[in-house]
DNA sequence: ATTTGGTGTTGTG
DNA sequence: CACAACACCAAAT
């Protein structure tokens, strides 16, 4: 009903050719930095407008928010990921039956416990955590002596508390100690990948179900900047139908990013889901995309 | 575009 | 033992 009014006052700045311009700018800069998933403040910065009404003049022009358009972008690569991987994924899982189960970029050497361990509900184990700065927000890592047994995203100290019961709730009989000095060397290591050498692979402990271990190992095989399907993994550890039970099981995974689940997309192109936010499944998809 | 009916695994009563 | 919940999927509206 007030649309003649905010027509007027927009008509105050009679230069649809500046409008045009700080548009298409911004669409420059989205699509060269869309691998660093940048936040509508850092885009309408980079035109010179307040988020505001940078958000009203993008959506305007282009029919799509700013925010829309950066996903449009990275579904379309996650679907580049998808494209050569159908056989990729059949060759590599087959190979990593018979041969030492490790190995993707970040090389990993795991042992899984053995499902006795797991009833147990963590009785006996010694967890060392600690909250650590990450290119997606503040990481917590969990520790054994026998390696990283978990890895988890908070958005803010808010919700550190909420992440923390989220772990600890997976295994409620283990006995929790923070020691962040004791975490920071293993979290400084995972999120460089300078760091990432085969010689030094870096230790993985996998809790779960039966079901579940033999999922995330089949994660651990999908290589870097390629993806696989959640109908895909089911088909290699049980059968097609049973794409919904894989989809839990990669909802369980307790060593996120380590563990690539951000690399199992929908059959239909979609980007599924994911359990620390689909925001950070995008973004570290395009970290990825930043590093092929 | 949305709805529906089909899936396997897991946690709960 | 049954049942509902789930980071899914294909086919039918």
């Amino acid at each position: 009903m007030s649309e003649l009014a905010t027509q007027e006052v927009s008509a105050g700045g009679v230069a649809p050719r500046g409008d045009y311009a700080r548009v298409s700018a911004a669409i420059h800069y989205i699509s060269d930095n869309w691998r660093a998933q940048p936040p509508l403040d850092d885009i309408a910065a980079h035109v010179g407008l307040s988020p505001f009404h940078f958000q009203r003049l993008f959506k305007r022009w282009a029919g799509i928010s700013p925010k829309e358009f950066l996903q449009a972008l990275t579904l379309d690569h996650a679907r580049e990921m998808l494209k050569g991987s159908a056989n990729l994924l059949d060759t590599a899982l087959e190979l990593g039956m018979s041969g030492p189960a490790r190995l993707h970029d970040l090389f990993v050497d795991h042992e899984a416990m053995t499902p006795g361990d797991y009833k147990r509900r963590g009785a006996g184990l010694q967890m060392t955590y600690g909250f650590h700065s990450s290119p997606f927000g503040s990481a917590l890592v969990m520790i054994t002596r026998h390696g990283v047994a978990g890895l988890a995203f908070a958005d803010s100290e808010d919700d550190r508390p909420g992440v923390l019961a989220d772990m600890t709730a997976r295994w409620p009989c283990a006995v929790y100690e923070h020691d962040p000095a004791r975490t920071a060397p293993c979290a400084a290591r995972i999120f460089d990948s300078r760091r990432w050498k085969p010689e030094d692979p870096l230790k993985l402990v996998l809790i779960g179900t039966d079901f579940e271990v033999r999922v995330w190992e089949a994660l651990l095989k999908l290589p870097f900047g390629h993806a696989a399907t959640y109908s895909d993994i089911a088909a290699h550890v049980c059968t097609p139908k049973a794409a919904r039970a894989v989809g839990s099981a990669v909802g369980r995974n307790p060593i996120s990013f380590v563990v690539p689940c951000h690399r199992v997309l929908r059959k239909d192109g979609g980007l599924g889901g994911y359990h620390w936010g689909v925001t950070r499944k995008q973004a570290i998809i395009g970290w990825e995309a930043g590093r092929v």
